[in-house]
DNA sequence: ACAAAAGTGTTCACTGTACACCCATGT
DNA sequence: ACATGGGTGTACAGTGAACACTTTTGT
């Protein structure tokens, strides 16, 4: 605290941090959202979210949020936008630096979902929510697509073993659009990336789908020279 | 102050916001640096920041900043990123939010310059800066590109009326790579966003360039399509 | 046998890239 | 006249998009 007097002193401001938490059920991209639990808004939809602790950072305080919330370590989050509007939250100056993150929805559990009154949320029907958590969620959204036109984060969303028909799911999910599997199958296939297995899925049909695996090593390789996966 | 209390208190964390200026000559991408005026670090070379303000988002404090240490106003400003770790600066627990912003160099006044000793720096020969701020301007630059390919940004470096071997310099400053002057102007002018003059700039050759201006109606009408710059 | 999803090749249009010469003018 | 930078066209390769039929197997 001496150190600081050094510079000018403000009034108070909080930091928090929100999380729009991705999942895909193989068949939609969800949002998880929580019932919020203090005032204002208390008992609305909302992001996760909580405050910067001083002895953490930014990015600290997302990931512990996300460990609290959901148990989950080691996942995959970036960071998305500040949101500094002078009246974003009612409750006080909040600045609120928005992240999103990609989890497989499997390994989040049912328990901790009622524990915290979380629930998923179809992308495409994000009931109302507070603040200007409406806002972030578009960005992330539109963020997301971005991002997995380049880069190999959209596997963080499926299992470890996945199908090319359920990747192109997937990607049909994300840009809520579709694509020829033939010519998907074949741009994602040219990246040598991912590992085909012997062993099919065989509850999706008939016939089977092999599964594949995304190989890490092979992409580093690759990354330097930049991939298009879209 | 009494409304804020419903949130527990937390320790004192300030905002700050650091510009990252870019300027262009007419042959290569600069920054603008300033000898900082405070202590710790006093002297040496900084991006140019100060503290979020309890009345003005944070958006607002990056345009003062900027008005105040250039006297522009109305200037492309673009969140750029969250700088949060815990030790940042030495001073005190301070978590910046960078922004870049794209100025024409000539509407930069020598006086203000010398007021605040303000200095442009070669984009490839920064000198030592403090903190984090190489980080800063290494991000700045690289999102500088990323942008610069999609967006019509790149004539918030230019004056008003420029000519198309002025633009390839600017694109080639920004990338740090040469282009073939004629697939250049065939995909710039193909765009059909910028309005040849009948007047020539003739002091860079002997036989003169024409001048272009960017046509920002017709810009509004395609970008919906989304467009490719380079 | 048939329904349901998986898997697989070819053609065509378009886009990006490589490349070289003439033009206008000030000195 | 010549030196300097401005302006222009063509050919080729690579990429993205459209498109339909066969395979497998559970019922």
């Amino acid at each position: 605290m001496a150190v600081i007097t050094e510079y000018k002193v403000h009034d108070q401001m909080l930091i928090a941090v929100d999380c729009i938490i991705f999942g895909f059920d193989g068949k939609n991209l969800k949002a998880l959202l929580v019932k919020r639990g203090i005032e204002p808004e208390l008992g609305k939809w909302s992001l996760m979210g909580g405050f910067v602790q001083k002895d953490e950072s930014v990015e600290a305080a997302a990931f512990r949020v996300l460990e609290v919330r959901t148990g989950l370590k080691d996942i995959y989050l970036e960071q998305l936008f500040v949101f500094g509007a002078m009246k974003r939250d009612p409750g006080g100056r909040v600045v609120s630096v928005a992240y999103f993150a990609l989890i497989n929805i499997d390994d989040y559990s049912f328990k901790l979902m009622r524990e915290h009154s979380a629930k998923w949320f179809d992308i495409k029907r994000i009931p109302p929510v507070i603040f200007d958590h409406k806002k972030m969620i578009l960005m992330a959204k539109e963020q997301l697509r971005q991002k997995v036109a380049n880069h190999p984060i959209g596997f963080e969303l499926l299992p470890e073993k996945f199908t090319l028909p359920q990747l192109q799911n997937l990607y049909e999910a994300i840009y809520e659009s579709t694509f020829d599997k033939r010519n998907f199958s074949r741009k994602i296939l040219s990246l040598h990336i991912l590992k085909k297995l012997d062993e099919k899925e065989k509850s999706l049909s008939k016939k089977g789908a092999f599964y594949y695996t995304f190989d890490h090593n092979k992409y580093k390789k690759l990354a330097k020279e930049g991939l298009k996966f879209i």
